[in-house]
DNA sequence: TTTTGCGGAATGAACATTCATTCCTTTTGA
DNA sequence: TCAAAAGGAATGAATGTTCATTCCGCAAAA
């Protein structure tokens, strides 16, 4: 970076990298947690600078020192809040993906009629995706990496696991076609990222009513 | 690296090596492509060193000297058939983006009923997949890369326009839903992407049955 | 004061690319 | 027919660059 003048830098720069003065402040007022705790705006400036340099140029496209001035804060900082590269990009990972587990099965109407079940899964995903575009496009380009930890594939299995047994209860009640589970799965799931990837490609115009004529596609192709 | 006089290369697409003319001239004279030869075996050998080790690792991912050493050629080599890294990657995007094109299209039967065309269209796909996975794994790997050059580009709009048109004709006899095509096209090639990848990844079993079956699940999403 | 978090220059490894050299085939000259 | 020279292809160590990671001096907090 070029400025030296940090110091008594108290407003934003474009990003939101605020030196640590109001933050320890605040914790000082508080009265927990003071101390060695680091600042967790910090933490996140990073985990957003990464998930977007990530999802845009992929793990090994992108050089920490890049993250770092992204995130505003120095190169050296990243590595107090994540061990390696490694360690930061599982880190993305496993946030975003409870993040998206969350938004899809929070209060879920198992209970709702298979049709609704899947309007309202397709509908989320959707949602999750146009809200947050950048961490749809990073799990989905990281899925399956070679240097994604343990942890990182156990929370994918069980998204993974979660997601076919919402098609075996449709299929117990009728609704869906009796092929195996993960090929229903796999079918909707990688239409929806297709399309959102030819949307954010400009090939595709993405709006609310060819979506909804996408549900109804995919639907048509699951259905009994 | 705009060499133009290429009318003598015998392989694959690709940038024609800039010193080779005058050689090949001399051995087409000669008859044979025997003995001393800026070898296209040689050539071949490097470009299927890289679309297996792109394929599997991703353009940074993967280190040139690598490329040479699977391809059992000196590091340097490599340089005397691509200029660069960069132009390496583009030659395997269109040399694949063609073979592709040619695997769906030759010989299409175009006059046929719209279910049986986009039959013949799927199985040529999974067919072309499944004898050449590295090669269809790297072209939805690098598909919109930001280091595909002007011409890989040119040729990945074309096959796009291609595959559209052949869904506007089905619309036309009525037997496909009057939706966007490139939505249905999205839809359908998406689906066979993620559902290729999911065997790769060992996560679905693809066998001719579950082929068929996902070719109806399909075909029932765009059909009228 | 001491402790702690921080920034960014410093470091060594790894990379893409180059180039002086070797190797091999063909041509030349007898 | 063969020896030797020519010349282009192939090589891989060398080069300069970029990267992930470390280190250290400084400023704020305790």
């Amino acid at each position: 970076m070029t400025s030296n003048s940090y110091k008594f830098a108290l407003t934003s720069v474009g990003v939101p990298c605020l030196k640590r003065n109001e933050h320890s402040f605040l914790k000082f007022k508080k009265g927990f947690f003071v101390g060695r705790d680091e600042s967790p705006a910090k933490r996140d400036a990073i985990l957003k600078a990464a998930l977007d340099l990530f999802s845009e140029r992929g793990f090994h496209g992108t050089a920490m020192p890049l993250v770092a001035e992204r995130a505003g804060v120095g190169a050296g900082t990243i590595y107090r809040y994540f061990a390696s590269k490694e360690a930061l990009v599982n880190a993305v990972y496993q946030q975003w993906k409870l993040a998206l587990r969350e938004a899809i099965l929070h209060d879920f109407p198992f209970t709702a009629p298979p049709r609704e079940q899947f309007r309202t899964f397709w509908f989320r995903l959707a949602d999750f995706a146009a809200k947050n575009p950048e961490a749809f496009l990073f799990l989905e380009l990281h899925h399956h990496a070679p240097y994604l930890d343990d942890e990182s594939k156990t929370m994918s299995e069980r998204g993974r696991g979660e997601f076919h047994r919402f098609f075996e209860t449709g299929q117990a009640m009728a609704a869906l076609k009796p092929l195996p589970p993960e090929l229903l799965a796999t079918l909707v799931w990688s239409a929806f990222v297709g399309l959102f990837k030819e949307s954010r490609a400009g090939q595709v115009e993405l709006t609310p009513e060819r979506l909804a004529e996408a549900e109804t596609c995919c639907w048509e192709a699951v259905r009994l």
